[in-house]
DNA sequence: CGGACTTTGTCATCTCACTAGAAAAAGTCC
DNA sequence: GGACTTTTTCTAGTGAGATGACAAAGTCCG
């Protein structure tokens, strides 16, 4: 019934009909350099497999209409973003828009068995609402390092119970489609290339602000994951001699200064030592204090969170300095639940980048904020795998 | 008479026939995935434009001897390597062998008018050694950014009067082939894939310890420039917050602490001020002290001498630490001046990196000296050259 | 309404890269 | 000298892909 790319004209043609929509059938030979008589035929071919339909024709431009040829409606992707503390499932189409989301809070400590018993749930409730159509494929993002080939995590810190896990082989069986599982920070770098901050840019840099520290590469658009898998990993780089104690055994480390649950702790501190009394009145209405509740007393003024807020963008600012120099992007964005600290974060990142790294490096080189949130790691795990199937062989 | 590749196949070929040697006709269908036919097809039209020939035929392996083919003995390709204070020169044949080889002290600073003549004179000496046979291309290393498709250097800081000079042009034209440039340590690197440390590795660091202090950066064997082509600059990530003043006008650089001006002038006071006996008596006899000197002083025990090396490793290994965490490489070669202190350099630089990376990115990282020391840009830049000579359009 | 013009879709034909397999050539081994 | 192997050459066939003629379906204008 539904088969995937025969060729690299045929991938081709099916990632400019993701990326773009419909088109005319007429303009595409241009654009992926084909005569007319063999793009129709493979057109033909995609679309006796079902991955493409016709569509009604475009209006005429002074001769005869054009036939509209897009990617079949029917078609769906599934991504699964675990988090350290939450996670996220949801449906699109072929173009990779949202049709369904679910979110929820879930500990990734609690192991491999309850937490995808939990996704699948998620999964198949999407499903209950008819959203499955024809699902042809499901990526799914860890907080952890992968074995990208073979779908497992890989003596993960922040997953105990999880090494060498079969996710992929799990998950895809449970779905009946073909998967991929990828860090986190990869695929939500991906959901940004996809649909966000980054879209056109070739050389990219996703900085993820979260319970852990990481970032996610993207070379030429694809994501790249270094010699064994775990490129990306500036968590645990060095800013200061002595520090706080970090997970990973060694001091000093970025994620203990400026991690999550860094942020929380000396946010709380800063309650009920009484230097914040923002943050403490937050802190006595109800549950534990978030980047956004750091946030929200900065605007207001509050002295003690303006300076966590300024400390933690001089720490984050001082490593991407060195990173950038050396990786040369040509994007950074930062995402993750300490970007919930917003444009104040940026502005002090921005000025330690743009005063200790190589001028050439940083010439034109734009530091945004994540356009996605939330929705940059399930948007990218869809991405994942789609580029996957969309792809010939 | 001679011409270029006219399709991937002929490239393959071709770089197979350079990486590999002569090979067998019959051996050389199986490798590239073409039938014999075609195979001989390709080789014929090959050898037509002169530039692979037809050797004695192997020895039988129990039926009809198989006819060797391999490239054209007359091909040359010329390397010029432009470091911050000499200029090496050397011509390969199509194996990048190297045929002819000059060296010369010369002060980069001199300019590009006199520098490139320099260059240009010790280039005519080999050709007027008779080793131009038919020069196919010639590639050329600065030491500063280059912007490669221009071929020019970019606001290089330790080249005044080179920027956007047009170094690909003047030099190609001068030598009647066609030319590259980029910069020198992504040829090192380059040389050190070919022949040297680097054989048959992925993604590779070659990390420069010389007067500046940089990095190349392989990515699937080749070199990866970054969104404005300064990637893999690392002389000037922040290695502590007060320190040396830079020649980039920061505070606390790594070049600042380790470059080779830098070893030079805490050898030098080490010496002065009669804490190293051994550097002093080396300073009474004669030039400047070079990280020769220091390294003969710190194998002969003096404690000044072990000092600097050891600091000078620390700090070293400090920002690799923080680099080999986020990319990852599969190898990291130590090349440059400075990196004749040698083992125990590399030694204090292992111990960092391997207590303060991330354990999956070190878990199997060798950390190894450069091969081919000084020949290590010529050939890289050869190298470069044939590879661009070597491919399809 | 009907021609002039334009754009899209279809079809037959031609070229060329490439494979497969037969047959010839050049060896070895007994 | 024959049996067997390996390489080389040659021929025919397959399929991707381009090209260009022609039909189909529009618009525009008198």
């Amino acid at each position: 019934m539904t088969g995937r790319p025969e060729n690299a004209h045929q991938a081709r043609l099916l990632r400019l009909l993701r990326d773009k929509g419909g088109r005319p059938r007429a303009e595409l030979g241009d654009v992926v350099g084909l005569s007319r008589s063999r793009l129709f035929v493979e057109l033909d071919r995609l679309v006796g497999c079902g991955l493409v339909e016709r569509a009604a024709p475009a209006a005429s431009r002074g001769g005869r209409r054009s036939g509209v040829v897009r990617l079949s409606t029917r078609l769906r992707f599934a991504g699964i973003d675990i988090g350290a503390t939450s996670i996220d499932v949801a449906v699109t189409n072929a173009e990779l828009e949202i049709l369904g989301h679910v979110s929820a809070p879930c500990d990734v400590r609690e192991g491999p068995d309850v937490v995808l018993g939990r996704a699948l749930a998620m999964a198949e409730k999407l499903r209950g609402e008819g959203l499955f159509d024809e699902l042809h494929g499901v990526g799914i993002g860890v907080p952890g390092p992968v074995g990208f080939r073979d779908g497992v995590p890989i003596v993960p810190p922040l997953m105990p119970g999880w090494d060498r896990f079969p996710v992929r082989e799990v998950v895809g069986r449970q779905l009946g489609c073909p998967g991929l599982v990828d860090n986190d920070v990869n695929i939500m770098a991906l959901g940004e290339l996809h649909a966000g901050s980054a879209r056109s840019v070739h050389d990219v840099l996703l900085v993820k602000l979260g319970t852990g520290v990481g970032c996610g590469i993207l070379i030429d658009g694809e994501i790249y994951r270094g010699a064994s898998g775990s490129a990306g990993d500036i968590g645990h780089v060095r800013v200061d001699d002595d520090g706080p104690l970090c997970v990973c055994g060694n001091t000093g480390c970025l994620e203990a200064y400026f991690g999550g649950a860094a942020l929380a702790r000396d946010a709380t501190a800063a309650a009920r030592s009484g230097r914040s009394p923002y943050l403490a009145e937050r802190l006595d209405q109800g549950p534990a204090l978030t980047a956004a509740d750091v946030a929200a007393a900065a605007a207001a003024g509050d002295a003690a969170a303006i300076r966590l807020v300024r400390e933690g963008g001089r720490r984050v600012g001082q490593v991407l300095a060195g990173v950038i120099s050396f990786f040369n992007p040509g994007l950074v964005v930062i995402a993750g639940g300490v970007a919930r600290l917003g444009h104040p974060l940026l502005a002090e990142i921005r000025a330690v980048v743009y005063q200790r790294s190589a001028p050439l490096a940083t010439g034109n080189l734009p530091i945004v904020l994540s356009e996605l949130g939330d929705t940059a790691g399930v948007i990218g795990a869809t991405r994942l795998i789609s580029d996957r199937v969309f792809s010939a062989s």
